[in-house]
DNA sequence: TGCCTCTTCTACGTATCGTAGAAAACGTCT
DNA sequence: AGACGTTTTCTACGATACGTAGAAGAGGCA
């Protein structure tokens, strides 16, 4: 997965806290204690489409939106990183080993769920 | 965590691959098809001691290792890509939700087991 | 039809990374 | 101890990524 810079990653920030699609000069308007100029904002958002994490429509002001929600976009990172991985069971022991008591509670919860749909349809 | 370039991770690779400290020149052989300078891996490996990736012992050949096992490495990213999430139910929902059945399962078995620790203690 | 805003194109400075030469430090063989 | 080969450090350079924005083009509105 391709990384963001720091800037990227604020544009990024505001496309998640948003609620729904935004337009560049309301972007400007949320990072304005940088003082950013609205062509740096175009430049960035535009780097951010390539690299896929932005699309926008084609109304005139362009809204843009990120791709995924940051919640998906944590999780396919944590998947990435655990793709990559040859000896997956090692990496979630210590995964797992390092997660506080209500995060594996979140996890078994989870887990129990996804189970009882695993026996309900196998 | 610091991101790491594409011969950087080559290195980390073969760091991890290793069995205990090696020499510098054990990696150039290990990459050779890149043809590199020693003086390369020499950078290379300074450039991730500065990052925390990387120590080197006193001997004279430099022995060089990585900091944390390759596991740890990506338990430990998966930790922060969680960390930084300010809703970390979603994330582990849509995680636990696009992991197979086998991670599926060792995620119960190694949650079972921290739990059974967490009743004996508790 | 101008004007104002939004969008795109192009550019520049800085940091990172791949790459390695030059020089210094070290061990060793005689 | 001196000379030589190897290893380590220091310095540097080109390419790419990123923050930043001016200039120019495109579109809508008074």
């Amino acid at each position: 997965m391709a990384s963001l810079g720091e800037l990227e990653r604020a544009v990024m920030e505001r496309l998640w806290a948003a609620d729904g699609p935004v337009a560049a000069t309301w972007l400007r308007d949320e990072l304005a204690d940088r003082g950013l100029a609205l062509t740096t904002v175009h430049t960035v958002l535009s780097r951010l489409e390539q690299k896929g994490f932005v699309v926008h429509d084609e109304a005139r002001p362009r809204r843009f939106s990120a791709r995924a929600s940051r919640e998906d976009h944590a999780a396919q990172a944590m998947r990435e990183v655990l793709g990559q991985a040859a000896d997956r069971q090692a990496v979630l022991a210590r995964f797992v080993g390092a997660v506080d008591a209500d995060e594996a509670r979140m996890l078994r919860d989870l887990l129990a769920a996804a189970g009882a749909d695993d026996a309900a349809q196998g």
